[in-house]
DNA sequence: TGTTATGTTCAGTTTGTACTGAACGAAGTA
DNA sequence: TACTTCGTTCAGTACAAACTGAACATAACA
């Protein structure tokens, strides 16, 4: 019932969060800082960081630039202090959505990239026997599916779902 | 024209789906595996992968085993010889599903006992003060979100996507 | 203008993970 | 029963990604 318990509360999720980045690969720093803004009242500062999470400057500079590209944290400026200071942004569904699009698009356009120069190159050597049919078929039927899961992204159903 | 040049549109495509799983997080061998197969009119042995692919021994016995799992990769028999051959499935749908499943829900089954215990430690030393207020809420608030993704996942209407 | 306080960058290091390959096990063959 | 052929396992290795921290850039202040 005092702040040092409530603290080891806090301490413990702030490692599982860290935890869970990075077994989704995307590395401990993000968890830790997100987790310790996101239970933090008052704004926290770049030093604040790195004291409490035993971090490194760098780290905590490259890791909130991550995280408000995401839109999971947000600047504020805290009056008579030149530190840059952060809270945590709590609508999730936002968030998740910016960090798969970020992770993920780039990546689609270079299977489309892939997909194209495959076919492309069938088709300047076309003989149409056996093989090459089969190969060209498969090729349609994967770039089918590129193209569904595509769709899938922009659709509003699911576009809904992360409200 | 000629198998040699088809050949290289395949080893293209191989090199490119092994760096797609490899992006990803699921390791090179698996892409390449399985783009190997999908390209093949034949069934292919272990051995076959590891000439045409040149990896290990135990990178094919271990790459084969978790396309398996996943249902991306099937194993078949060849009248009158001892090894054992696969080809690949080509329901991607079914595929990735099962793929991202598998690698999802046991890590929303440790979120889950992270939340329920950071959950019970607050119980245990609840004293109502301001903070203590201020971080179950905000526990309560990703508690909330984690249970709208998980049932997010049972959705009919996102499981019908994936058909 | 010099000094201090802060954020950023990136070469170097550490750490974690995918892959290797030798040893082993299993199951067929002679 | 001994020998051969495959597939599996897992300790060790190699490699890539994350993190560090010192050097640098920038801006406030005196």
């Amino acid at each position: 019932m005092n702040n040092q318990s409530l603290d080891s509360v806090v301490y413990q999720f702030i490692e599982d969060a860290g935890n869970a980045t990075k077994s989704l690969g995307m590395g401990r720093v993000l968890g830790q800082i997100f987790a310790y803004l996101y239970f933090s009242q008052d704004p926290i500062s770049l030093a604040d960081m790195q004291d409490t999470l035993g971090i490194s400057k760098g780290s905590a500079s490259m890791g909130v630039r991550q995280l408000e590209k995401w839109g999971a944290v947000k600047k504020v400026w805290v009056k008579g202090d030149r530190k840059d200071y952060y809270i945590a942004n709590d609508w999730f569904g936002r968030i998740l959505k910016n960090a798969v699009m970020d992770t993920l698009s780039e990546k689609m356009e270079s299977y489309a990239s892939s997909l194209g120069s495959a076919e492309k190159s069938l088709d300047d050597l076309a003989d149409g026997n056996g093989r090459e049919k089969f190969i060209r078929d498969r090729l349609k039927h994967l770039g089918d599916f590129h193209d569904r899961v595509r769709g899938l992204v922009k659709n509003p159903l699911l576009q809904a779902l992360f409200k």
